[in-house]
DNA sequence: GCTAGAAAGTTCGTGCCGCGAACCGGCGGT
DNA sequence: ACCGCCGGTTCGCGGCACGAACTTTCTAGC
């Protein structure tokens, strides 16, 4: 199989358990990611365009939806009265890491039939595609590896 | 880092590719994505829901926005009056071939940076992965590695 | 200081997407 | 001949993404 066809696959795959996890807690996959890329610090909408890759009105909407929801709020940034500083409400932020706890062990389980040497592999391949392409932080790397104290 | 985390980003950056190349096609992903798994043969509606995950409903209104733009074709199923087969038109087909080829090029070329060998045990394990976990055809694998007659 | 313009966000209108519920007509077993 | 299943469509809903136009605030240049 050539490596476009197998990228595109396995981003299909991904793709349908990252959603089928978002529905599953509530959240459209959009709002999942909005909450993942918040897990570590609050993001100003512009930054968050960048990151997401969206319009800033395609921010706003989402932002409003998930704010309404009641899992991010808007702060007002104390050094730029023009600037907002989106933020995790404590119920997001509680549901984010449930979310992605869950998002990460079913990802995970999609590479269950590598033994440990394969994934390693993968992921070192995959970490240079993604760090080759500038990829910017869209899910975190927290105890992602909490590895193996070999 | 995590193959979780490492899944997860680079299918952000593929469909992120995926997305673009469909766009400057005049394309919409989904439009994209139907065209390709009907470049081998017509597909029935449900078929096409289970290949591509989706509820019978969002199939007619994709196959219907596809059917307007003059890409595909309802047909009738010659052995079921209930039945539709869902074809490509000529200009169809021909821009299928088009973003298929120009898609798995832009793809490839996220790999650029790995050697041959990389590549090569990268897409294997991508196989792997997308073959354990039965991921219906949603990207073809016509000439994919047509490549280097070295 | 003042003003021109850039930057941060919002609003609005449009089209696409995906779903479930309800529905219709053909098919098939009994 | 009937009744249940199956393939598809319709409808209504909410979410998503965009560009264009707009408001407010910041910042450069003079």
């Amino acid at each position: 199989m050539g490596v476009a066809t197998a990228l595109v696959r396995s981003s299909f795959l991904v793709n349908a358990v990252y959603a089928e996890s978002s529905r599953e807690h509530g959240l459209t996959p959009q709002q999942g990611q909005l909450l993942c890329v918040l897990m570590p610090r609050p993001y100003g909408m512009s930054e968050l365009g960048g990151v997401l890759g969206l319009a800033k009105s395609s921010l706003t909407g989402l932002v409003d939806r998930s704010a309404q929801r009641g899992l991010v709020r808007r702060e007002p940034d104390p050094e730029d009265a023009r600037a907002v500083r989106v933020a995790l409400t404590s119920e997001g932020a509680r549901l984010a890491k449930e979310f992605y706890a869950e998002t990460t062990r079913r990802v995970e389980s999609l590479a269950e039939n590598l033994d440990e040497t394969d994934r390693r592999v993968l992921s070192a391949l995959l970490a240079r595609v993604v760090f080759d392409n500038r990829v910017p932080v869209v899910f975190m790397d927290f105890g992602a590896v909490p590895p193996a104290q070999s």
